[in-house]
DNA sequence: TTTTATTGATTGATCAGTCAATCAAAAATA
DNA sequence: TATTTTTGATTGACTGATCAATCAATAAAA
């Protein structure tokens, strides 16, 4: 089996393996025999390639943040006016994948860990930062400043908002039913400052 | 020491040493002994009092629900209108003491727990059906009812969303903030079925 | 004396991390 | 081309630490 070059595959295998067991399992406290018996490795090769557990489940977060970077791009590049960009930003974090239960329970065990992490919380700040970030850029060309920093700090919560209450899996809100909200919330606090109407 | 009737005074600590270290960790991950030697006494005697970690972590949820139960009921009793609860419900939830990092910590290292055990996962259910339901129960007098779910739904998210944002300590939105934020949310989306203006 | 409170000592399980050894491909050499 | 050397990939076995849980023993009240 020893072909040269199996590092980049095995990091990838032990990234994805260590998301989709943090996921089922809802935290962090997974084993690595766990993430390296899922990634159909021994134990000791995760420890190989990534020196630690703690530096696996760093790389397994910047990995969903940059996924989720990757994501914003793209589909902001496919709108061209500010609403509509806004809209993209909003349905990007709601997409299907984002919204999948695992990937829920993952980010949400990260939040956890940001509380004892330093490294974590940077990883998340910036996360939030982005999504405040590139609200605002949009809020901006549609409100007054002043204005759009609230509106952007609404809707950005609004979302993480939704997504946390998902985690519950109590009231089965739908991607839709989330969508709308934020839309709507988007909506309603433009409207003072609408041009027409 | 052997005085009779120290059991409720043991699970009292317990359950606030408990509380004490989650937060201060930022995880539940912590120990029966450490744990016990805040509330100053021996490891034994929790699991004596408690029966396993899990039961001690169970009670101390619980023990934080009933409190924001409790300071949910003496607000609402001090607001008349319907307008005026709303207002109480929000204020509550961002009240001094619940907006305490340590607090803030504890719930959502519960939010993560409550992705592995059922148990927690009920309480956190019950957490998420009271706001809604007490935010419902208010905004029903004042705009039609498929409106007033909606409104509720996006407020509760907010204020859940205003919550975890603060776990990171990025933007230090202050108390005030959040409550002026999540209050012209509902302002703004009740706008349209005013009476007046 | 019986009951309640309390602990120190111990056990058994779990895990992260280490290490020496193996195996096979690739590179160097003949 | 054939042979040897080097190097990357990989693992099984082990270690040390941590921790939940148990239990027998003690001490003080009732």
């Amino acid at each position: 089996m020893p072909k040269v070059g199996m590092e980049p595959v095995r990091r990838k295998a032990l990234v994805d393996a260590a998301l989709s067991v943090i996921g089922d399992r809802g935290s962090l406290t997974v084993t690595m025999s766990e993430i390296a018996r899922r990634a159909g490795v021994s134990p000791a090769l995760a420890h190989h390639y990534f020196g630690s557990k703690d530096r696996l489940l760093i790389e397994t977060i910047r990995f969903l943040l940059r996924q989720l970077r990757d994501d914003s791009v793209k589909a902001l590049k496919r709108a061209d006016t500010p609403r509509a960009r806004l809209s993209a930003i909003i349905r990007v974090n709601f997409q299907a994948d984002q919204f999948a239960p695992e990937t829920i329970a993952a980010w949400l065990a990260f939040y956890a860990e940001a509380q004892r992490s330093e490294e974590t919380r940077r990883f998340l700040v910036i996360y939030a930062r982005r999504l405040r970030s590139n609200l605002l850029a949009d809020l901006r060309r549609l409100c007054p400043a002043d204005a759009a920093e609230r509106i952007a700090e609404g809707a950005a919560a609004m979302i993480d908002g939704l997504y946390i209450r998902q985690s519950l899996r109590s009231v089965p809100s739908s991607i839709e039913a989330s969508i709308s909200l934020t839309e709507d919330y988007i909506s309603s606090a433009l409207a003072p400052h609408s041009k027409e109407d």
